[in-house]
DNA sequence: GCTCTGCAGAGAGGA
């Protein structure tokens, strides 16, 4: 993946970022302000010093614009043309400098870097870009695990303030059977008295340490250290020994998010401290503790972690100054300054960093491609031990990767990063500090105004239930919903990134929550935000480029099944590698899928069961255990199925695993394991392996996502339907480039390991005729004469057509709605350009309010003719019409009535389905939506007996898709228009009267 | 031009 150096350097893309400030930029001044670089010039000075001189603004309209001058080793900052920078220090008369002894530029500050990628980064750039590219996949090592144990160890010791040997004793034994850490075990084929034996040599240090230097131990304080604060200005070396006593330990594991210096990380231990000094009285200090369990190397790297642990403490807190490395494996101190010197050569490589980052992509010719990485650094010593050294050479190294796999993997990179800026751009943590929480309320995505209602409670290790209730009184809480994932901050964005968690439970006044963090520590005046948590963005880039035959059952399952569907069987026992199953609409494939588990189970082959989303993966479950069949469900529980839950490792855990042996019996009993494709990052998956992999709706998953789950079995399965929905790509150019070509496309022209599905049980004959005609070609069989022949009944029908005639005098405006009606007619087009019914287009999205009503008055009918609510689906294109719908559907009547995107209803049936089509316009104002044949295809083959679509003829006549189905729809005698002669408002109004009754 | 699901993750040592 290297990019060799014929590639043209980017040279400064003044003229192509320089069009205007993107709209999702956000700018600020004061404390938190956040600069717009409109020009940059080198420029020698008098004194012969070369200089950068940036010309900023902190206002999108760019009126008011200041200067920086950066100096004395800030002009080598990777600064350009449209980068935002944040400036700390001070301005004067709208000029700011940075130099030597004072100020920083902070490049790209809402890219927020984690202090070890900065100490990694030192000796070698190259290195910390490629971590942040590429999250290791190595899965650790004992040393490091034991590293996580002491370190927690150490963390409940201070938070219990208690180190005598005995609680220690039983901190490290509750430590060694705790499910996250019995599952790294696991992985690393670890057995717990391995791990004994190795965390006990650390515990004595641990009550040696704390005898030394806690307050509370008659010896604290002894021990002579050496530190010289910033503050003290010029002193003698004499006066720089002091001691030290920890009086408080105020957070264990304090999550930093730092949009000023845009740094990240998790401080080990924040401490009160006093210092004592001969001569002088004793300073208070917050200060952070950096625990080690290595060699105590009192290394740059980790000197460097506490300096900027340090400098993050200072945007939150008095400035602390210093820091400590704590070596435990001898109980030993270092004490660690951040004076300006050491402070401003750490964001300076932070920049550099943020700039590689920030700036993977350039654009050649109006195509973007990778960004060359930093160079390689030529240190043999250094590059040893690198764990980025197989994706720093990657090319040299694996000599066994041809050149299309390299190019598969590096066009695939390309997309990944492409889509991951754009979600970033969109969403993005950074809004949680850039914009307050009522801004933030507005759009959706956060509530503010929170505080702490009764005592948080424990979950389990490490998860705390919190509930929250409005400060003022009871406005309804909109944006989040139950199972998002939130941060939660202080109001006021100063503490931010506290937490993070899931919603639980919504009230009218109030939320639960389960957070990773106890919060009980601020007081009941604390005011919190809960922001919604898009997360980092993205798709993670997997980096792993890494018989008993029992007849009679087999014949016995077998039996239930149409041919196509015996097809599959068979050629998935016989395949080598790979099957893929074609499953056109309602051709069973939950069934085949689950006769598939139940024949592989029956062989005794293991099966490892995935979709994308929890509910497909659960849907398969849910038809498996109504046969009795085994297996184990990995994943968050929240998301589970509740009737699955009992089977999720959390379940089975809950009811007592506490040493080695039980998690691997847990992990190994099953044949069938089932997860969702990001599920793959779970321990087990680092010893077992499977015969087969399943992966359930394959045409709705991206390539990388896709492929994780593969890697774990010997053959493997897709099922899908390529004419349904492809993946979801954000990113215009990545979509054109092809990332919205799932796996099971790319392989499908391989035709002799395809096995189509092609009999289908959901849709009566003239429903699944539109289907044929426009994407099937006729190859859409029903199975069997009653799934042909089902209409809809209504048994009221004639009651209600009765009150229509009373009520409609002319026969000829009341006709479209007894064409709705007649379920021998099963398919059914209301034009509705006569009425007219235009579209509103508006920020928030597209709508059709007179859609919107008529498919309320076809809603009412229905029910009336006596349907059953729960039979009736309503589907349209864009989510803006879904709430123009529902909030005409109000009522006990409609509850149990769904309204859903199309996209929503992939994979699901209803009795009756209406369409709402939206678009309306005299202009050639199209979109992307309706373009795609197959979203049509699913919206149109979701009706088991009755198929409703309501549209403008003219306008959806110029989208290809749609032209072809209203071409068929035309010569089928299937579309009628909602009214005569322009005269609907009758009938609209007649409609109304009669819903009202 | 408007479709949205998954993800904990920063740091745990080694030289």
């Amino acid at each position: 993946m290297e990019q060799k150096s014929e590639v043209p350097k980017p040279k400064k893309f003044s003229h192509e970022k320089n069009k205007g400030i993107p709209e999702h930029v956000i700018l600020a001044s004061g404390v938190h302000n956040r600069y717009w670089v409109l020009d940059v010039q080198d420029v020698t000075s008098s004194q012969s010093c070369t200089e950068k001189h940036l010309t900023i603004t902190c206002s999108k309209t760019t009126q008011s614009r200041e200067a920086c001058i950066l100096k004395d080793g800030w002009e080598s900052t990777p600064v350009a043309v449209g980068d935002v920078v944040h400036l700390e220090g001070r301005c004067v008369s709208g000029l700011w400098t940075i130099d030597r002894d004072s100020g920083f530029l902070v490049l790209l500050p809402d890219l927020l870097i984690s202090g070890t990628s900065i100490a990694s980064s030192i000796r070698c750039m190259r290195r910390g870009v490629l971590g942040e590219m590429f999250k290791a996949f190595d899965g650790g090592s004992k040393q490091m695990l034991n590293g996580t144990i002491v370190h927690d160890i150490f963390q409940k010791a201070a938070m219990s303030s208690d180190f005598s040997p005995e609680r220690i004793q039983t901190f490290a034994a509750e430590a060694l059977r705790s499910p996250n850490y019995l599952g790294q075990m696991y992985s690393l084929k670890l057995t717990q008295a391995d791990m004994r034996q190795e965390v006990e040599e650390y515990l004595p240090s641990l009550s040696e340490w704390a005898k030394h230097y806690v307050h509370t131990s008659p010896q604290a304080g002894q021990k002579q250290l050496t530190l010289k604060l910033p503050s003290d200005g010029a002193l003698s070396k004499q006066d720089a020994t002091c001691s030290m006593t920890v009086t408080d330990f105020v957070d264990i594991e304090e999550n930093i998010w730092c949009p000023r210096f845009g740094l990240k990380g998790k401080i080990d231990v924040t401490a009160g401290v006093r210092i004592h000094r001969r001569g002088r009285r004793p300073t208070e200090r917050i200060v952070p503790l950096e625990l080690k369990t290595g060699k105590e190397s009192n290394s740059i790297e980790h000197r460097s972690q506490v300096i900027l642990y340090t400098l993050m403490s200072s945007a939150r807190r008095c400035d602390p100054e210093a820091g400590f490395l704590v070596y435990l494996k001898t109980g030993s101190l270092h004490p660690v300054v951040g004076n300006h010197m050491d402070r401003r050569e750490l964001v300076k490589i932070r920049n550099s960093l943020a700039h590689h980052i920030g700036n993977s992509l350039v654009k050649v010719d109006g195509r973007s491609q990778m960004a060359p990485l930093p160079a390689i650094e030529s240190d043999k010593q250094a590059c040893k031990y690198c764990p980025q050294k197989r994706n720093c050479a990657l090319k040299c190294i694996i000599e066994h990767l041809s050149h299309v796999h390299l190019q598969y993997f590096s066009d695939w990179l390309l997309l990944c990063t492409l889509e991951a800026l754009t979600m970033e751009n969109k969403g993005g943590r950074r809004n949680i500090w850039l914009q307050t929480a009522q801004q933030r309320e507005k759009s959706g995505g956060c509530v503010g105004n929170m505080q702490l209602d009764r005592d948080v409670s424990v979950l389990s290790d490490g998860v705390y239930k919190h509930s929250f209730v409005r400060k003022e009184g009871n406005q309804t809480l909109t944006g989040l919903i139950v199972g998002d994932r939130i941060v939660v901050s202080d109001q006021d964005s100063v503490l931010i990134g506290l937490a993070t968690g899931y919603v639980t439970e919504i009230t009218i006044s109030g939320l639960t929550c389960s957070l990773d963090k106890n919060l009980s520590k601020f007081s009941s005046n604390t005011v919190f935000r809960l922001d919604q948590d898009e997360g980092a963005g993205g798709l993670i880039f997997l980096n792993c480029f890494g018989t008993f035959f029992t007849k009679d059952t087999v014949a016995n399952i077998l039996k239930g099944l149409n041919k196509p569907q015996k097809q599959a069987m068979k050629k998935v026992l016989l395949s080598k590698d790979y099957t893929l199953i074609v499953g056109m609409p309602g051709t069973g494939k939950t069934t085949t899928i689950c006769t598939l588990v139940r024949i592989l189970h029956a062989c005794g082959f293991s099966v490892l069961l995935t979709s994308y989303t929890h509910s497909a993966v659960d849907n398969i479950l849910l038809k498996l255990n109504r046969f009795k069949i085994g297996f184990l469900r990995l994943g968050r529980a929240q998301k589970v199925h509740h009737d699955i839950l009992p089977f999720t490792e959390e379940s089975c855990r809950a009811k007592g695993i506490q040493t080695l042996e039980e998690l691997e019996q847990l992990y190994n009993k099953e044949l069938i394991v089932a997860t969702t494709c990001m599920g793959v990052k779970h321990p087990i998956f680092s010893r077992r392996r499977f015969d087969f992999c399943i992966v359930d709706e394959a045409s709705q998953i991206s390539q990388p996502v896709c492929l994780g789950p593969l890697f774990y079995a010997q053959r493997f399965v897709l099922v899908g339907d390529h004419q349904q929905l492809p993946p979801i790509v954000q990113n215009a150019e990545a979509r054109t480039l092809g990332m919205d070509e799932s796996l099971f496309k790319r392989l499908e022209h391989h035709s002799d390991a395809v096995v189509q599905l092609n009999v289908q049980y959901r849709m009566n004959s003239a429903i699944m005729s539109l289907s044929n005609a426009l994407m099937y070609e006729g190859q859409l069989e029903c199975g069997s004469e009653r799934t042909a022949n089902a209409v809809l009944q209504l048994p009221s029908r004639a009651q209600v057509e009765k009150e229509l005639d009373l009520y409609v005098c002319q026969p000829q405006y009341s006709a479209w709605v007894q064409a709705a009606l007649e379920p021998n007619s099963p398919v059914c087009f209301l034009d509705t350009s006569e009425v007219p019914a235009p579209e509103t287009v508006e920020k928030s999205g597209i709508s059709n309010h007179t859609e919107a009503i008529l498919v309320q008055a076809l809603v009412t009918l229905l029910l009336k003719a006596g349907c059953r609510a729960s039979d009736i689906g309503v589907i349209a294109p864009y989510r803006q019409q879904l709430k123009a719908i529902s909030s005409l559907l109000q009522g006990d009547a409609f509850k149990a009535l769904e309204v859903n995107t199309v996209d929503k209803y992939q994979g699901r049936d209803k009795s009756i389905i209406i369409v709402s089509f939206v678009r309306s316009n005299p202009e050639d104002n199209l979109g992307e939506l309706l373009q795609d044949w197959r979203r049509l295809n699913v919206a149109i083959t979701r009706a088991k007996h009755k198929l409703l679509m309501l549209g403008s003829a003219p306008t959806l006549r110029r989208y290809a898709p749609l032209e072809k189905l209203l071409c068929h729809l035309q010569q089928e005698d299937m579309i009628s228009f909602t009214s005569g002669k322009k005269r609907p408002l009758p009938n609209i109004f007649f409609l109304f009267s009669f819903s009202d009754q």
